[in-house]
DNA sequence: CGCTAACCTAGAACAAGTTTCAGAGTTGAT
DNA sequence: ATCAACTCTGAAACTTGTTCTAGGTTAGCG
């Protein structure tokens, strides 16, 4: 007899390395994703058409990805990733921290422009996310802290002040996203509000 | 034959002034959301129930509200209202504004904190509200605005560079109350961000 | 008072996310 | 090669938000 080990989903976290033909699989499921939203966003989103385009029944779909928000979070990690890659190539010239850290984050937002309704999908799912998600949630998290991070470029390792400062910047960003996508703020605006919570990142450390 | 004012929903902006038995219902419908909301949150708020509970058909209530989100935004404008009143009665007593709304927004914070699940519920539906909801969203987004401002206690106008903090206040107020609601981050944590998101307020306008 | 437009109710119907299940199909270890 | 344990498929069922319909009620007005 065997323990088994997850009792349902495939591919959580560490365990069971997953198939070649699991992870074609799974390719295909996340590619059908960011296609479908890159047309309507979310509600184009749909988990019976994902199933069909990605050519998988849709109890598999289930087992692969537990909801339609874990789906499009995951797909919001996938593209993370492609993102963190290519904004690596060429770091940003700002003088400050806070100026590189605006111009990255200004550069990924150009590059979620070009497709708002995949933005609209994968941003709205990510807020939408409740408790059974934190995992997932937690991982884009940390993926745009290492963005964040990386864009500042610090010698050593960050001080306390400067993590707090980069939640902000990230409660920021989300926020900001949110607000324009449901256009209730102009790109202008946006731009405005990410130079504004970079200030924190040069603060002097004079309050406590 | 006459022109049809509205067609459909009832109660929307400046028209139609609502009958007393109307705008009992409304009250009736607004009660019972968050009667439940503050029960199991956002889930538990199911229209059938909430028609229910507050004695109206179902086809009644989406003419009052016309979804879902609708009724959860409105039920967030009419608690903010009610807590508006409730800050304004102690106004903050820090020494500078930055302290102030702090202060302030600590205390509105513990007051989620005494029906989280309320407070699950109108925060979901806040951020996941789409185009078709913009007016009541901004309406909430103003009268946030009004606490902070009145708060800050300000001798004259709002600076830009004030209403430019005041907007990525509310962003990380919102974004922080979404991580603490998904168990993602404690109440330590959201004080934090929120002291740390304060400091803008009494920032020298160096730059721009 | 009696009309008419607007409003309300009960209930069916529809849409999309999610669950379930029986019957293949795969896989890995022996 | 064989068996047991998983995994995948196809299809139906279930849930909850949303829409639609037919008929009764209300409010203002001539």
């Amino acid at each position: 007899m065997v323990i088994k080990s997850e009792a349902g989903t495939v591919g959580t976290s560490p365990a069971s390395p997953l198939t070649e033909r699991q992870e074609a699989r799974r390719r295909r499921i996340l590619h059908a994703t960011a296609q479908l939203a890159g047309r309507g966003g979310f509600d184009a989103v749909q988990m019976r058409e994902v199933a069909e385009s990605s050519q998988v029944a849709l109890g598999t779909l289930y087992r692969y990805f537990p909801s339609k928000i874990h789906l499009l979070v995951a797909t919001m990690q996938d593209q993370l990733e492609h993102m963190h890659g290519t904004l690596r190539k060429k770091p940003p010239a700002g003088e400050t921290a806070a100026e590189r850290v605006a111009e990255t984050l200004m550069r990924a937002f150009r590059a979620l422009q070009r497709e708002p309704h995949l933005a609209d999908a994968m941003v709205r799912a990510l807020t939408f996310a409740d408790r059974s998600v934190s995992p997932e949630v937690d991982q884009v998290s940390r993926q745009t802290t290492a963005i964040i991070l990386d864009a500042m470029g610090l010698d050593q390792d960050p001080t306390p002040d400067q993590l707090s400062a980069v939640r902000v910047i990230e409660h920021t960003w989300h926020s900001a996203l949110i607000t324009w996508l449901s256009g209730r703020a102009s790109i202008a605006q946006v731009k405005i509000d990410i130079e504004t919570v970079c200030r924190l990142i040069d603060l002097p450390a004079e309050r406590r």
